[in-house]
DNA sequence: TCCTTATTGATAATAATTCTCATTATCATT
DNA sequence: AATGATAATGAGAATTATTATCAATAAGGA
């Protein structure tokens, strides 16, 4: 079962309760950090996990991690939100190619040293020029992969 | 009424056509080319210039558009979608800092020559290394504006 | 003007997400 | 371990943005 002391940690702090469900949850997002998952799919997985998982709880639960900064969520333009766990102990910060062509999403995590610099020297900019607290960030491409872009010949 | 040449090309060359509705939708979205429409928003300023038009045809203009690449279309987490023209004249590309407080955007076109030859030299190397025809990209900034954060002590 | 067909408006249908409310489970305290 | 205040849950109804359907209309090439 997930047990993520920071986790934990943070949700006490705020008279959150740690249970079971919300275990679960944490559960499914962590065996898949690389995917892109659907609230129904977490719903379907978490529901064979434990039956009395509910569809509202599954999207409160989503919710209340986003806002935590624990999962992010994201519109890849399908009609559906999509979610990851943010601290995926190797994927880590990735950003997304997206295809309209056929809803293909690459990860990319290859920044040079120069674009996370030049990042946080954006942010801090950005911040103090604002007065924004910038707590995170969302970079997708959109275009056509490979395929997509072959066939259109 | 809006009359630019290059959309009505493009759309010649696609075998569309350029209605009235399409040229209304068209005018309400260049008559404010920094706010950020929802559907329902452009529906009722079109509804009011012509009140023929329907819904669904607001819908599906948009839905063209976008694809044409004549306006970009967003998620700020609000639960509706949000078009922009892409070719205001002066306000050009740009990106967002969306406030998970109040639901402010903040736009800012402030980017230093260094960040855009970044941003090209990225794009390029994206391309190539995953075979990828970037269109167009999206930049977003999550946090607290300075109203929301100010409150929060 | 005529003809082909892309487009439209009205409306029903769909589907993701949120709300309601009675019941249950968590956890600090005893 | 038992208690109690209340955060959290599940079931299902309700909401709401967006799509699909289809007969009627209008754009634009000839
Ligand atoms: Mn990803
Ligand atoms: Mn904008
Ligand atoms: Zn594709
Ligand atoms: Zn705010």
């Amino acid at each position: 079962m997930f047990g993520n002391p920071w986790i934990h940690k943070r949700m006490m702090q705020e008279g959150l309760r740690m249970t079971q469900t919300r275990m679960i949850i944490l559960d499914v997002l962590s065996k898949r950090p690389e995917h892109h998952f659907s609230a129904e799919e977490i719903f379907i997985i978490a529901h064979r996990i434990n039956p009395t998982i509910g569809f509202a709880t599954v999207y409160r639960t989503l919710d209340l991690l986003t806002r935590l900064g624990v999962i992010q969520k994201f519109d890849f333009g399908d009609g559906k939100a999509r979610y990851e766990l943010m601290m995926g102990n190797k994927i880590s910060h990735h950003h997304h190619l997206v295809c309209t062509g056929c809803g293909k999403i690459i990860d990319y995590t290859d920044f040079t040293d120069e674009e996370k610099e030049l990042m946080e020297r954006t942010e801090k900019a950005l911040s103090e020029k604002y007065k924004f607290k910038i707590k995170n960030h969302i970079i997708q491409f959109y275009g056509l992969c490979n395929d997509c872009n072959v066939e259109r010949r």
